[in-house]
RNA sequence: CGGGAUGUAGCCUAGCGGCUAAGGCGCCUGCUUUGGGAGCAGGAGAUCGGAGGUUCAAAUCCUCUCAUCCCGACCA
């Protein structure tokens, strides 16, 4: 049979539509521009939000649920951050047939109730700081939507932390954002750049929004979660203030952070191939698939053994074993490959007469011989070496497709071109991120972080002095 | 919000004025199979997206409408 998938070379847009469909990650619902998460994609959430919800508490966070709905006033008392969301808000007018007194916004994030109910929360430098962070859906009129990578609803969290300090607050988003840097390398196997977004591009509200940027197959870029410097802009909106330690009465200080299911789309789109998903071990709700393959007359015996190699491992390991009589091994290999398991084992005759069991990679398709004897050990480390070669992978391909830039002619060819990362310099001039993103489609995704003496001398549009680094691509 | 495309069985598609809407995949039953997406036989499953119109006759032509996808402008 033909594969469901179009090769990534054929229609890239396709392929990733294809895959998200066909390893039943989700599906569109009745609703626009919603989806539905089927439960092999609502797996991977589960695992991704259990580890990032451990590193929250192992920083001091503390989860708590705050309304769906938000007065619509609310929204309006920050004044970036009405503009910036008026436009995808959805608004609820109407409640039990009764037109309301005033109408509800269905949050598209969560700032104004919260910094609401900070307000009533803090008094004083003896209230700070606070650390919360909350689990929930959000909803944004998209005009444009992607599986995953946008959609009208999604789920996130959010984490709102206010402090007595400006150096605090800055130094918690710095945390927050190294605490997704880590989560994303390495357990999504996904290697990003940290750095801080342009004005142009920051969160609607914040002083500065930081972010990890990662780069997919086809050299875009893809924004994996954001940490913004608040500065006193909620607090003032909201009227927050604090008793420092001096006795005086000052505002307090703000961030915010975020990651979403959209981390689902990196994860496809980074790693997956034309056979199907491919799924770094750490995040594989199957580690590991068993294939039995047998005639007729060795059923029983294959199916035996197969059985008994499962009950030997299924302690240490989330094993699949598929032993239905419908489909045959080749249709079953398939399967497991279009699933995206990590390990495949092959039983059969051969495999049972020798004591050598066919382990079969699906990152490299390797099939490696391997004695049953040290098959947990041997499954134990080609998982580690599946997720470290996975994020090496993906790593070796960013470094292939960026390029550092020192005209704005090679800039141009670039970004109509081939694609992937320009690394160049910038002169802070928001005419000349503007005149980029006139001429090619692509924007500065971001200045990098530690690399504040710059590498770049110069501003490749203008050819002033550089201001800093900056990291251009196209972009999701 | 502009541009493009598509709506016929769960999925993909044929039919593009004329008899009872056709095929493939999938599904169900039975048998045979099983080392890279199995075979045979039988079976279930469709108010042709919706509304109006033209016509002796509409899945097919016209108008309107709804929905979805893709590509652009805006955004996690």
């Amino acid at each position: 049979m033909a594969s469901k998938i179009t090769p990534r070379a054929t229609d890239y847009s396709q392929w990733y539509i294809d895959i998200v469909l066909e390893a039943q990650l989700a599906d569109y619902s009745p609703v626009k521009g919603c989806m539905v998460i089927r439960p092999r994609g609502y797996a991977l959430w589960e695992k991704m939000r259990d580890i990032l919800d451990r590193k929250f508490k192992e920083t001091g966070h503390s989860n708590a649920y705050f309304p769906l709905l938000i007065p619509e006033s609310f929204m309006k008392k920050e004044a970036e951050h009405v503009e910036g969301f008026a436009p995808e808000c959805a608004v609820v007018t109407i409640g039990g047939n009764e037109p309301l007194e005033e109408p509800y916004v269905i949050r598209p994030t969560s700032e104004t109730i919260i910094w609401s109910m900070y307000k009533k929360w803090i008094q004083s430098y003896r209230d700070l700081p606070i650390l919360i962070n909350q689990w929930a859906n959000v909803l944004r009129w998209e005009k444009r939507t992607r599986l995953f990578l946008r959609t009208t609803e999604f789920l996130w969290q959010e984490g709102h932390t206010a402090h007595e300090t400006k150096e605090e607050a800055l130094e918690e988003a710095l945390k927050m954002l190294m605490v997704y840097k880590s989560f994303v390398e390495e357990y999504m196997a996904v290697p990003v750049i940290t750095g801080l977004k342009t004005q142009s591009e920051k969160f609607a509200g914040a002083v500065n929004t930081y972010t990890i940027e990662a780069m997919m197959q086809d050299g875009k870029a893809l924004q994996a979660g954001t940490s913004h410097d608040l500065g006193q802009n909620f607090a003032k909106a909201f009227d927050v203030t604090y008793q420092t330690r001096e006795g005086k009465l000052e505002h307090v200080w703000a961030t915010s952070w975020g990651m979403t299911t959209r981390l689902i789309g990196a994860l496809v789109m980074v790693h997956s191939d034309d056979k199907g998903l491919v799924l770094p071990p750490k995040l594989a709700p199957t580690e590991l698939a068993i294939v039995p393959i047998y005639k007729n007359e060795n059923k029983a015996a294959v199916l035996e053994f197969a059985r008994q190699v499962r009950d030997d491992l299924k302690d240490r390991f989330a094993i699949d074993l598929y032993d239905d009589d419908q489909s045959s091994p080749g249709f079953k290999f398939a399967q497991t490959e279009l699933l995206g398991v990590p390990l495949r084992l092959e039983i059969g005759q051969k495999e049972i007469e020798k004591g050598e069991l066919v382990l079969a990679r699906r990152d490299t398709g390797a099939k490696t011989g391997v004695p049953k004897t040290a098959l947990a050990d041997t499954v134990k480390s080609q998982l580690e070496e599946i997720q470290n070669n996975l994020f090496h992978r993906a790593l070796a391909f960013r470094k292939e497709h960026t390029r550092e830039v020192k005209d704005y002619e090679t800039l141009l060819a670039l970004m109509n071109g081939d694609g992937g990362f320009a690394d160049a310099g910038w002169c802070g001039d928001a005419a000349c991120e503007k005149k980029i993103k006139a001429d090619t489609k692509a924007s500065i995704r971001v200045l990098p972080l530690g690399r504040e003496d710059g590498r770049h001398a110069t501003c490749v549009v203008c050819g002033k002095k550089a201001h800093s680094d900056a990291i251009i691509a196209r972009a999701y």
